[in-house]
DNA sequence: CAGCTTTGTATGTTTACTAAACATTCTTAC
DNA sequence: GTAAGAATGTTTAGTAAACATACAAAGCTG
């Protein structure tokens, strides 16, 4: 016991042992080893798996084997020789399970099919509702996705506004009028399949993560739209706290005084720092939208109220940068329409507000993702959770 | 594969797989398993190892018997009768290794000798120093105590001030005159045993876990003596961020303008709310000590002061409990020294600054350990490191 | 075509958890 | 004071899953 392997990375250090190890457990790790194996190196061979999870090839050609059984992977005909016999190639079998996953962030709520590939098969929106007229849509939203579906379910995901309660199941968002609604439970009345939900922001990291791992282990992403939040990825693990009320940085008081915000307090950084407040002060259209913000950051005259609001979403992101030492903040939203100049300023704005230690590292950059990034981190919760994968 | 089990506690969800489980692996996590719980329940039984752990008892047996012969828990005497056979008792053993604990954040290096039952055995003191001269002087401490270790090493145990790369083994502090000082690499030619370094706020936070664990799984641990640092227990884990400078909040400036500070910027929250800023404040004696904090808070002419301190407190750290989610917020250092008036302010302001959500469930308090919390803190680091368990 | 390389499988071993029976030693009840 | 019961802990046999080794299959190279 005294050769401990250390972990994996730093970062995060388990402190003790909490439960039993079985041998089933050593196999499923090492089933989804391998299958992370090929989704990460598609396609490959069961003796590339074997190089690459440090497995005997018999163990590795084993595991192939049960995950051919399972549907998950396939076999896709025979590869190039490398001097030798050559290898059968074995990739995700997109057909093998179907995803569902759900974006009710905005007053239409969007949902689709996802394959095992991580393509969208099928997509269909409805217009929301609140209360729980809201979560009946929902319902017959997945009931529609789930009939569509062209393979068994995998599970449903869910990316919603506001705060989860993961453990017990429960929601409140403002927007959504839920206070601790029972979401899961009710919508475990629709379908047998496993649910996960997450906040947006915690989604559009997990997707933005997807896109980066393993190159990247850890990012901070910044949702800067109607209102502002953060989703955060550490060392590999979706970081959802303890009443998973976490990242909620847009209504942190920075001014005494300052406007009013929409959470009945004053001087919350959302007031000064998010897109609603940019139009508030430019005036015109007020709908955040990427168009709407587009425009502005053409606008001459809009160029001092873009730069306060950089400056105070700097300001709001400093304390994020010295506790998590992050060095990839994304930004996604309707900020990123916003341009370079805007981008540039946050990162000077951050630099000079926290230790070099801490910003010698850090990359500020938009999100590669689309509006559909809450709908794929979505589906990305449910394979990493039910399947320990990350496409 | 598809009956997953979820992880025993929510928060930090990991999202792939990335080394391959051996039988070596199982084995070493129900070792630990079973450790930890001889360390929780001591003194315990054999059959009470195999209740609590859920294996059969024949395996937590050997598993007993595994720990007997490493020396690290031993049989203590015979128990009284449940109605049947009494069982033999098993406690863990002091003597079977010890640790030695270094706390090099103040002028004076302290150093001591842990045995296996956290009992300090042997303390030493020598006059520290900076630069190459300062390693030099805790390698000789540590050569001195390893002479008066009574039992097989197990490890060293460092915390610091300032940040430390751990898996590079660098140190960077600006009292001790080090910029990625090759610490780790240095001292492992003084001793075999395996060496851990921490940064002095996150020891403290360790061993504020270790006093509370299993009841709390994550605190914040906020340091507030020359200088402020915090340092977090997520989830059980002990986060110590990508490169390392995690919790540096006291150089987040908050103020545009201010006093310079320290570390060259100007407005830190370190030149408001630390102890250095109080006293400056309120004139007198300028040393930070327990005695003189107390003196300042006997002090009515400091009312104010203090009452200035707490706000700017509570100001830095609302981004920390938006971020975190934290429930427990541990105050520490000469800090602790100000009464319940400060606190009480500290923790107004904090609800006042941030979401209900998130500070229904906070509690902001002092910490219970007294100096020697970085010692007993790089103690328990050792102890977590290498057998994977928490006191 | 011989020899080498690579892929993949087959056979048997080792490790460590499980299951079930049992031995041991105490308490409780009659 | 003896029998029944209960809790502790051990023994024996069984099994899952990784490992070690050998080897078959299928290609490349000279």
């Amino acid at each position: 016991m005294s050769t401990t392997t250390p972990s994996a990375r730093p970062g995060l250090t388990p402190l003790s042992t909490r439960a039993k190890a079985t041998r089933g457990q050593t196999r499923t790790n090492n089933l989804r080893l391998a299958l992370q194996i090929i989704f990460s190196d598609s396609p490959t061979s069961r003796a590339s798996v074997a190089r690459a999870s440090r497995l005997t090839p018999a163990t590795a050609s084993d595991l192939v084997d049960e995950l051919l059984d399972l549907g998950l992977v396939m076999e896709t005909g025979t590869g190039p020789s490398a001097g030798g016999k050559p290898p059968k190639l074995i990739a995700p079998n997109p057909e093998g399970r179907s995803i569902i996953a759900l974006d009710i962030s905005s007053s239409l709520f969007h949902g689709a099919v996802v394959d095992l590939s991580g393509e969208i098969v099928t997509t269909r929106s409805i217009l929301g509702n609140t209360g729980d007229a809201a979560i009946a849509v929902v319902a017959d939203l997945i009931s529609e996705l789930a009939v569509s579906s062209p393979a068994p379910l995998l599970g449903v995901g869910i990316g919603t506004p506001g705060v989860v309660d993961v453990p017990a199941g429960l929601v409140t968002s403002a927007n959504l009028g839920w206070h601790d609604a029972p979401v899961a439970a009710e919508l475990a009345r629709a379908t047998d399949a496993p649910i996960h939900i997450t906040n947006d922001a915690q989604a559009a990291a997990l997707h933005e993560y997807s896109v980066h791992a393993p190159a990247v282990a850890s990012l901070a992403l910044v949702q800067v739209g109607r209102g502002i939040g953060t989703g955060h990825v550490l060392d590999g693990h979706l970081f959802q706290g303890e009443n998973a009320a976490t990242g909620e940085i847009g209504h942190v008081r920075l001014d005494d005084g300052g406007k009013r915000c929409s959470c009945g307090n004053t001087g919350c950084l959302e007031t000064v720092a998010s897109m609603s407040a940019l139009l508030e002060k430019v005036g015109g259209d007020q709908t955040v939208s990427h168009d709407r913000i587009a425009e502005v950051a053409e606008d001459p005259a809009a160029e001092s109220a873009i730069e306060a609001a950089a400056v105070a979403l700097g300001r709001g992101l400093a304390p994020m940068v010295a506790l998590f030492a992050n060095r990839e903040i994304v930004l996604w939203g309707e900020v990123t329409s916003l341009g370079e100049t805007y981008r540039r300023i946050v990162e000077r704005e951050i630099r000079s507000r926290v230790l070099p230690v801490n910003t010698e590292q850090i990359q500020v950059r938009y999100g590669t993702a689309g509006d559909d990034a809450v709908i794929r981190g979505a589906a990305a919760l449910v394979l990493s959770s039910e399947l320990g994968v990350v496409w």
